[in-house]
DNA sequence: CGCCTGACGAAAC
DNA sequence: GGTTTCGCCAGGC
């Protein structure tokens, strides 16, 4: 698989045969497969990461297929900016995302991510397409 | 087709 | 300084 910038800047996933696949989610999908476990990041982050910034709106509402998506893409570690657990209502269960953290050592109170700051991957860094 | 809707984010009130 | 508005852009209706 590879992953290009076309023209406006824009990333996209280009398969062997140089099909374009589902560019955005797919991307997303791509850069969340990435954060490491314990590690959390924001839409925003992955958005900047991807080129689109100033559309981060996409990069949560790609999450709403990162159910179905393969491999299975750690959706869990993703939240806003301020670290709050804004998409835990689109898991299979409201709790499942905090427990899933919770399970990977990342401390959540209030439906946040306790010393965000410090836990926070960024993309930007630690990835180069 | 145009209009509405977001798991966001920053800026304007 | 909390609330609203707007930009963003893909998809559903």
């Amino acid at each position: 698989m590879v992953i290009s910038k076309k023209n406006t800047n824009k990333l996209k996933i280009i398969n062997p045969s140089g099909k374009i696949e589902a560019n955005f989610f797919e991307l997303v999908y791509e850069v969340a497969r990435q954060i490491p476990k314990g590690r959390v990041t924001s839409y925003g982050a992955i958005a900047a990461c991807l080129g689109t910034k100033l559309s981060a709106r996409m990069v949560g509402w790609a999450m709403n297929g990162a159910h179905h998506a393969n491999p299975k893409v750690p959706a869990h570690r993703v939240v806003n900016r301020k670290g709050m657990l804004t998409g835990k209502l689109h898991f299979e269960t409201p709790k499942k995302m905090e427990q899933l953290l919770i399970k990977e050592g990342v401390k959540i109170k209030n439906d946040t991510v306790v010393d965000f700051e410090k836990l926070f991957w960024n993309p930007l860094l630690e990835l180069e397409f």
